[in-house]
RNA sequence: GGAGAGAUGGCAGAGCGGUCGAAUGCGGCGGUCUUGAAAACCGUUGACUGUCACAGGUCCGGGGGUUCGAAUCCCUCUCUCUCCGCCA
């Protein structure tokens, strides 16, 4: 969430920038000033009767050391009468505080100067387009009619076992998931992300820290009987690690990889985006995450970005980079990439991967910060990225590689899978 | 699942209800000494809030209570450890 401080000192800017962000409710800015100002005096007069009230208790306890009985007596009654007013101002505090902060999980992060301003995913700014289009042979379909084909993918058995969108992945197809797995996390470690295996269910404080909750809590799928949340993305146990932690600048940049399955319930799709592999309700991803200063970060994103990039070079993929413009971004991030493959049977650009800063918008849910020159605590920024999420790189792979003799499998994912072809 | 013990600063570990934000040791940082380093010695070293800066306030696993006053007493939750049971 945004911190108090910079709406307070900032608040034309913040203004603006929920406007880029195509918010409308821009009345609660106001309404977070006037609240912290409530908090404040609320704050200050209740400072001042506690200081009163320690004074006195410790006066009290002089005296009794001295065995001054009666005016002891007399202190404790005075600070009695204290004590109704105390307790009401410490629930008038609470009461406050809690408005504030729930008036504060309502604002999204404010978009980066460089975010172009628009509405919707028509006004993203195509950044680089690169890879060549194939032309498929007479006979080329789409990748769930290649998956039926060489037997890689049981969606019918998962419906049986769990329900649609859990598919049952098979034999080549099985195989394949997993050698892209490993080739991605190798590639990542390589370039020094950490590699981690994070636990695949979270609790509420972890859901918070990274926005998942409040505002999508009917994307998680929720066990109730624990109150734990199965994880949409990696980035939520990843980022995690570290929250509440002051990590040494000497540390930093934190650089941290992870695979993990992803759980989405994704209420209210429909049609073309859900065929095949396009959108599931479990699929694999490997994801990268990354801590730093507030100076670095934006260096740092680019970095990610030229690191997913070169992966699906390697993977011998057509793609393309958008820069999110400020309506299409999601509600925590600063700056984001999607990353797009072409499906080249489908005739469609799929989203594989998405890069974000989220400067210290999760940092100051998290409190994950570092000590800067002075010894002062300050937020890192945090960021992360899809390097790479499976089904659509599965689908396009599948499309984009078929011939008449089969599919061809990439060369740097040949050593992973032990064949050159699907057939 | 059953029985017991525990949760204190980066770590280890003290703490008769008042002078405890908290002893001590280790670690960290700065310094003295040294050509340099080690050792030794001296000093310093939690977070949040608040202020121009002080002051003040909050925090000893979380929440609640008793009290003039709680790290210390009571209740409750969570977690950790030991033993038993079950199990990959």
């Amino acid at each position: 969430m945004l911190q108090v401080g910079y709406i307070r000192n900032n608040k034309e800017l913040v203004i603006k920038g929920l406007e880029k962000k195509q918010f409308k409710e821009l009345e609660l800015v106001d309404r977070i000033i006037e609240l912290d100002d409530q908090r404040k005096s609320l704050q200050m007069q209740s400072d001042e009767l506690l200081s009163k009230r320690n004074l006195v208790s410790k006066e009290i306890g002089a005296l009794m050391a001295q065995g001054k009985k009666e005016e002891a007596e007399q202190k404790k009654a005075e600070v009695s009468a204290l004590k109704e007013n105390i307790d009401g101002f410490a629930v008038q505090l609470a009461t406050t505080e809690s408005s504030l902060e729930t008036l504060l999980y309502r604002l999204p992060n404010l978009p980066a100067d460089a975010v172009p301003v628009g509405k919707s995913a028509e006004d993203n700014k195509v950044v680089r387009q690169t890879g060549n289009i194939p032309s498929l042979h007479d006979g080329a379909v789409p990748h769930w009619d290649l998956i039926t084909k060489y037997d890689l993918v049981d969606f019918q058995t998962g419906v049986k076992i769990t329900g649609s969108g859990f598919p049952v992945y098979k034999g080549k197809g099985a195989k394949l998931q997993r050698a892209l797995i490993q080739y991605f996390l190798d590639y990542n470690t390589a370039a020094g992300y950490t590699e981690y295996i994070p636990p695949h269910v979270v609790n509420a404080a972890s859901a918070f820290g990274t926005g998942q909750l409040p505002d999508k809590e009917g994307q998680m799928y929720h066990i109730g009987a624990d109150e734990l949340y199965l994880i949409p993305t990696a980035e939520v146990p990843v980022t995690n690690i570290y929250r509440d932690e002051i990590i040494p600048s000497s540390a930093l940049p934190v650089k941290m990889t992870a695979y993990t399955p992803c759980f989405r319930r994704e209420a209210g799709s429909f049609g073309k985006d859900v065929r095949g592999l396009n959108r599931v309700h479990q699929f694999d991803k490997v994801e990268i995450v990354c801590l730093t200063e507030a100076s670095t970060s934006y260096g740092i994103l680019e970095e990610m970005v030229v690191h997913v990039e070169k992966l699906l070079q390697q993977l011998e993929l057509p793609y393309r980079i958008l820069l999110l413009c400020g309506g299409d971004m999601g509600f925590t991030s600063a700056m984001t990439y999607d990353f797009e493959v072409y499906s080249a049977a489908q005739q469609r650009w799929l989203e594989v991967s998405s890069v974000s800063n989220f400067e210290a918008y999760q940092t100051n849910r998290m409190k994950i910060r570092t000590k800067d020159d002075n010894g002062k605590t300050q937020l890192l920024h945090s960021l992360n990225g899809s390097s790479l999420a499976l089904p659509r790189i599965l689908a396009s792979l599948l499309e984009n590689f078929q011939t008449p003799e089969g599919i061809k499998i990439p060369k740097v994912i040949q050593p992973y899978f032990g064949s050159d072809i699907i057939s």
